[in-house]
DNA sequence: CGGACAAGCTGA
DNA sequence: CAGCTTGTCCGG
C-alpha cells in the first residue's frame, strides 16, 4: 500500500494566519505541489487552500484530515516564496499576495510552454511584420533612434536599472528588446512588462502577439503565464505574475501612482518586481520619463542623451499669471485666444484640465496677491480653526505662522476658490466655442479613502463624457476635466492645465513629483502615438501651465526637459523631515489602532520611533526598512479593524 | 471567517 | 432557570 504524503496549507479564509496539516490522497497525489489551490475541510467547512509546503512531518498529536479535491494550479514556488516575503515586507496577510498571484478562475490543466530557446514567431507565423526587424528599422529610424538604441542596450545590463525616457519616446522598441531576453533563456522562465492600465497592457500584448512573441495578457491568460516561456503584461498585479522564474523585466512609467495599492497592504509593484528579478538574477528596467527619489533609490539610473531627452520633451508655455486680479478666474488672455483659435480650426483638440475633487484650498495675501507657503516645506498654508487668533497652518507638515504675507508683510488673506464647476460655461461665454465637460470617475488620485476604479473605466458614471465616450469622441473640440481627461484622450493638440498651482501646493508629500508626472502625462498626450514632430524638432503639440509660481521647479525641470532637477530639490526636503526615502515608514489606523499602538510602543527597540496617536492615528518610523518590518511582524495585533500602512503613498 | 461554547443579563 | 445576547477562542 503506497504510502500518503502529508502537505502544509494555508486556507483562504481571513483572520487565519495559521498552516494546517492534511494527507494528499493517492488519487490527487500527482497534482499536488507547492502552490496548488486545494478544499479542504477545516472546522466543518470546507474552504479552499493553497499547499505552502510538500512532504513535512505532521505535528504529533493530531490526526490527519484528507485533502477533499485539487481546486487547481496555483502560483509556482518561487512565487509563494515571493508573497511570504511581500507579507512581511508590507506587514499584511499572506493570503493577500498568494490570492492575487493566483487564477481568477480554476485552472485545471496548463497549455504547452512554447519552446523559448527557438527563434520568436516560430510557434506563431509572424502576422504582422515579424519580430527583430522592427526592432532594428526602429533603431535606425533617426539619430535620436541610434541614440536610444544605446541606452536600451544599458537598460538589460544586468541588476535593477532606472530607465529615463523623455514622455514622446516610443517605448515599444524597448519592450521588444526586453522580450529578446526570452531567447536563451532557462526553459519556462519568461518576461515581465507591466504597464499602469489595463487598456494599454491589451494594446501592447495584440502588438508583441503581432510579432510573434508567444504573450500572455494578465489577468485573462494566467494559466499561459503559469506554463512559462513567453512574454506577461500586466498591471499591478502581474507584479505577482506565475512565470515559473523570470529572464527580465519592464515597469513602464514606473513613477504612476497606479502601481501602489491603496488598501493595506500597501504594496508597490514595481518594488516587488525588482525584488523578483534579484532572486531570480533577471534584468529589471523600471522605465520613467520622470524617476521619483523613491525609484532613484531602487537602481543605477541610466539616461539616453540630453539631445535625445530635450526632443522628447514638447514645448511647455507657461502663462504667469502673478500680474492678474484673482477675480479675472482661471482663464487668462493668452488660454482664451487659443481656445478660440482651436474652435476656429477644425479637428484641433484642446483639454483644459482642472483637479477640483479634494483641493487644497489656496490663500493668497489681500494685498499682494502671493499665495501662502510654507518656508520650511513649500506646501500650502491654510487657516486654523481658531476664529479670534487665526494662524497659518501647513496642511504639509503642520509648521505654523502667523498671519502675515511672507512677501509684503500685510495680515490679511484672501481665500483663491478657483475650479468651481462653472468653468465649463466660463470659458464657454469667454471664448465662443464650445466646450465639453468631462467629470466621470474622479481621477486616479481619488479623495482619501475612495478606490481607484479596477480599469479606469466607469461606463455608468453619468454625464456628458459617456455619451461622447459612446460614440468614440469628444463633443467638442474644446474639453474641460479634471485629470481622468489625460488618462482617457488618446491624443490632443493641446493641453492646458488651468491652476496648476493646486497640483503644486497639494497637502501631499510627494505634490512636487506628481505634478512633474501630470506634465509628463499631458505631454505623452499632445505628442501623440505617431511622435509626430514640429519644425523646431521637439515633439509636436503643446502644453500651457496657468500659474502665479512660473520658477517653480517643476516647470523649470520640464522647460529644460530635465526631471532630474525636482529629485534633486526634493531630496534636502526630505532628508530634513526624515520622510522616506530616508526612512521608513508605517501608518497604524482604524479602531484597534490605539490598543497597536500602545503594544508596538512598548515593543519598540530604541532605533524605532512609535508616535500618536494623531487623529486615531499612529505613525511607525525607522532608519531601515527590515527594523520596521521585524517590529511589525513580532507584535501581536489586537482583534478590531487594523490598517497598517508600509510606505504609504500619502502622508 | 464562522461555529462552539462560556459567561452575563433578563423576566416570570 | 430557560432563553437570549455578547464575547472569546480556535480550526489539522
Amino acid at each position: 500500500m503506497p504510502i500518503e504524503r502529508v502537505v502544509r496549507v494555508l486556507p483562504d479564509v481571513a483572520a487565519v494566519r495559521k498552516t494546517f496539516d492534511y494527507t494528499v490522497p493517492v488519487s490527487l497525489d500527482d497534482r499536488v505541489r507547492v502552490g496548488t489551490q486545494v478544499r479542504v475541510v477545516l472546522h466543518g467547512r470546507r474552504v479552499i487552500a493553497w499547499v505552502v509546503e510538500e512532504d513535512v512531518a505532521p505535528r504529533p498529536g493530531v490526526t490527519l484530515r484528507p485533502i477533499e479535491a485539487v481546486r487547481g494550479w496555483g502560483p509556482p514556488p518561487s512565487v509563494m516564496l515571493l508573497a511570504q516575503w511581500a507579507a512581511w515586507w508590507w506587514a499584511g496577510p499572506v493570503v493577500a499576495f498568494l490570492k492575487a498571484a493566483s487564477a481568477p478562475r480554476s485552472v485545471a490543466a496548463l497549455p504547452p510552454t512554447p519552446a523559448t530557446s527557438r527563434a520568436a514567431g516560430d510557434g506563431r507565423r509572424a502576422q504582422a511584420s515579424g519580430g527583430a526587424p522592427l526592432v532594428r528599422s526602429a533603431f535606425s529610424l533617426s539619430d535620436t533612434g541610434i541614440l536610444l538604441g544605446e541606452t536600451f542596450d544599458e537598460a538589460f545590463s544586468g541588476g535593477t536599472v532606472v530607465v529615463r525616457l523623455a514622455p514622446a519616446v516610443d517605448l515599444y522598441p524597448l519592450v521588444m528588446a526586453g522580450a529578446g531576453l526570452l531567447e536563451g533563456a532557462p526553459q519556462g522562465a519568461g518576461v515581465l512588462v507591466l504597464v499602469p492600465e489595463h487598456d494599454r497592457a491589451g494594446r501592447l500584448a495584440a502588438r508583441l502577439s503581432g510579432s510573434g512573441r508567444p504573450v500572455a495578457l494578465l489577468p485573462e491568460d494566467w494559466s499561459v503565464a503559469r506554463a512559462g516561456g513567453c512574454v506577461v503584461v500586466g498591471t499591478r498585479t502581474a507584479a505577482l505574475a506565475p512565470l515559473p522564474r523570470l529572464a527580465g523585466a519592464l515597469v513602464l512609467d514606473a513613477h504612476d501612482e497606479g502601481y501602489h495599492e491603496q488598501r493595506a497592504p500597501t504594496w508597490c509593484a514595481w518594488e516587488l518586481v525588482a525584488e523578483r528579478a534579484r532572486r531570480d538574477a533577471a534584468p529589471c528596467a523600471l522605465v520613467s520619463s520622470c524617476p521619483t527619489l523613491d525609484l532613484l533609490g531602487a537602481g543605477r539610473l541610466v539616461r539616453s542623451s540630453r539631445r535625445a531627452e530635450r526632443e522628447g520633451w514638447p514645448a511647455l508655455e507657461i502663462v504667469d499669471r502673478r500680474g492678474d486680479d484673482p477675480r479675472t478666474g482661471l482663464f487668462s488672455e493668452r488660454l482664451v485666444s487659443l481656445v478660440r483659435s482651436a474652435g476656429e480650426r477644425p479637428g484641433r483638440r484642446v483639454l483644459c484640465v482642472l483637479n477640483r475633487t479634494g483641493r487644497a484650498r489656496l490663500l493668497a495675501c489681500a494685498s499682494c496677491f502671493e499665495l501662502a507657503r510654507c518656508e520650511r516645506c513649500s506646501g500650502a498654508l491654510e487657516l486654523t480653526e481658531d476664529a479670534a487668533a487665526p494662524r497659518l497652518r501647513c496642511r504639509r507638515c503642520g509648521a505654523q505662522r502667523p498671519v502675515v504675507c511672507a512677501r509684503c508683510g500685510a495680515g490679511r488673506m484672501r481665500v483663491l476658490r478657483v475650479g468651481v464647476s462653472r468653468a465649463r460655461e466660463e470659458l464657454e461665454a469667454l471664448a465662443g466655442v464650445a466646450v465639453a465637460e468631462v467629470w466621470g470617475t474622479a481621477g486616479r488620485r481619488a479623495a482619501s479613502g475612495a478606490q481607484r476604479p479596477s480599469d479606469g473605466a466607469d461606463v455608468s458614471a453619468p454625464g456628458p463624457w459617456n455619451a461622447h465616450r459612446s460614440r468614440g469622441e469628444f463633443g467638442a473640440a474644446v474639453v474641460v476635466g479634471t485629470e481622468a481627461v489625460l488618462h482617457r484622450a488618446e491624443e490632443a493638440d493641446a493641453v492646458v492645465f488651468l491652476d496648476f498651482d493646486a497640483e503644486l501646493l497639494a497637502p501631499r508629500m510627494r505634490a512636487a513629483e506628481e505634478a512633474l508626472t501630470l506634465l509628463a502625462r499631458a505631454s505623452r498626450v499632445v505628442a501623440g502615438s505617431t511622435g509626430s514632430r514640429g519644425p523646431s524638432g521637439r515633439a509636436s503639440g503643446q502644453v500651457l501651465v496657468q500659474t502665479r509660481m512660473p520658477g517653480h521647479e517643476v516647470l523649470a525641470a520640464a522647460v529644460s526637459a530635465d526631471p532630474g532637477r525636482v529629485s534633486e530639490a526634493e531630496r534636502p526636503v526630505r532628508q530634513a523631515l526624515r520622510l522616506p526615502p530616508f526612512s521608513a515608514l508605517a501608518v497604524v489606523s482604524g479602531a484597534a489602532a490605539d490598543a497597536y499602538g500602545e503594544a508596538l510602543r512598548e515593543a519598540a527597540p530604541r532605533s524605532v520611533e512609535v508616535s500618536g496617536p494623531v487623529d486615531g492615528r499612529w505613525s511607525v518610523r525607522a532608519e531601515r526598512r527590515s527594523e520596521l518590518c521585524a517590529l511589525l511582524a513580532d507584535v501581536r495585533r489586537p482583534s478590531g479593524r487594523l490598517r497598517v500602512e508600509v510606505d504609504p503613498v500619502r502622508v
